[in-house]
DNA sequence: GGCATGGTTTGACGTGAGTCAAACACCAGG
DNA sequence: CCTGGTGTTTGACTCACGTCAAACCATGCC
């Protein structure tokens, strides 16, 4: 199974932003297959000799670190279209484990030759770069979610993060569905499922979302905003 | 005032590391000039341009991000041969501030004439992606820490890692000064000052530190790291 | 169709960290 | 040497979120 940037319709969204035709049919040459990575099952694991970067051409991943003692953080929740990998760059070994949420495919960029490659197109360096650079922000509004906000604040900015990323991918910004557990919600919001739990009732009751299991139906956007906006602890 | 990574001792952390010294030399040509940043200055604001990033030659920064309301969430203390700016790349805009806790200086590396350097030296190429891939990998272990650690579990972990930073820098890695205050500590660490003083003082009482404001001594480097471990809320 | 199973919701209660407030320590400047 | 300002420590009290436990609800398998 080959993979083709030329012919995906991730174009808007994945590494061939800002190339050229040909530039694309370049990297055409360099993504090697694609991988199909079953539900529940590892695309890596932290401490896995590393080689390839990943986007996502189907699916849900999530990644998390784990603690000796068994404390799990999920670190993110990643989507069509996005990277997964970068992590191993920096000491040729990967931090953290990618597992896929559901059944889902990636298309392997091996990584030597993306850097290869990124030395004779601009383009594909500068969206490379823009890439990772985008991982280092993203990562800050975490911090910023982690470290200063409360309970209520974490999920409605989880849910509106949710909502743009669908929107952006010609998704219903306002109706979705949520691959992740209230577990895995609260892992990565450094909180517990109750909590969680709660937060997504406390939101049913207050008509801001119609929750249905990981069925989430936003029907007040500007209320989940303001909420964000409200000084916290 | 001219830099020269050539003559720089820092080699061994900076964005030289793996290169020849003729490719050094090449580095030296395009990193311009040195910048001098006050104690309390700005070296860049959240909204700013980006055109360069920045490798730290003295001083000490933190970086930060600001919510509307006034809520301050700091994403990283950075010292000596450490990289600035890297949060500039994606929108081509600093998203966070850049604040030095101290009298500083910085090498100044214009953006777009890195890309053409390491476009042409396989070397600069690639230990840049390994810093920023760093900067990711350190991203979530500070999200371990906030979402699933305790505060004198933070705290520990904080005072760890400073440890080492210091020991790679040559200096001791059992005493040293804290560049920031309680207050700017308990914003990286998702707690309030007063929490941080408590710890500080626990931390103390049981022979772990000894702390004089803001000189530390650490004096029980095998119960600081004992303390991480233990399974957390 | 019944019955495990894994995930979710809700309630009652406990606690770690936040809040508020006062006292204290360390400079820097006059 | 005193004085004002900024940062730190400590105590008493509060509360948001965690813990524990029970009930509930979908889903898939026998």
């Amino acid at each position: 199974m080959q993979a083709a940037c030329s012919q995906c319709n991730l174009h808007e969204l994945c590494l061939p932003v800002g190339m050229s035709i040909e530039e694309v049919e370049r990297l055409d040459a360099l993504v090697g297959a694609r991988r199909k990575i079953r539900r529940q099952q590892p695309l890596y694991r932290a401490g896995d000799a590393f080689d390839a970067i990943y986007a996502i051409k189907v699916g849900w991943f999530k990644t998390d670190v784990l603690l000796e003692d068994g404390r799990e953080q999920v670190t993110g929740f990643q989507m069509t279209g996005e990277m997964l990998g970068l992590d191993g760059i920096s000491t040729e070994t990967h931090s953290c484990n990618a597992i896929a949420l559901e059944d889902s495919e990636v298309c392997v960029i091996p990584y030597n030759r993306l850097e290869e490659l990124s030395r004779e197109i601009e383009g594909l360096q500068h969206q490379f770069h823009k890439v990772m650079s985008r991982e280092i922000v993203r990562d800050h509004g975490v911090m910023m979610l982690l470290g200063s906000m409360r309970a209520e604040e974490r999920l409605a900015a989880f849910l509106l993060n949710l909502s743009q990323r669908f929107n952006a991918r010609g998704f219903s910004p306002a109706e979705f569905h949520l691959r992740m557990t209230r577990d895995e919600i609260g892992s990565y919001l450094g909180l517990k499922l109750e909590t969680v739990s709660r937060a997504f009732s406390r939101f049913q009751d207050e008509g801001l979302v119609a929750v249905q299991q990981k069925h989430i139906r936003i029907q007040d956007l500007a209320g989940l905003r303001r909420l964000i906006q409200q000084a916290g602890r």
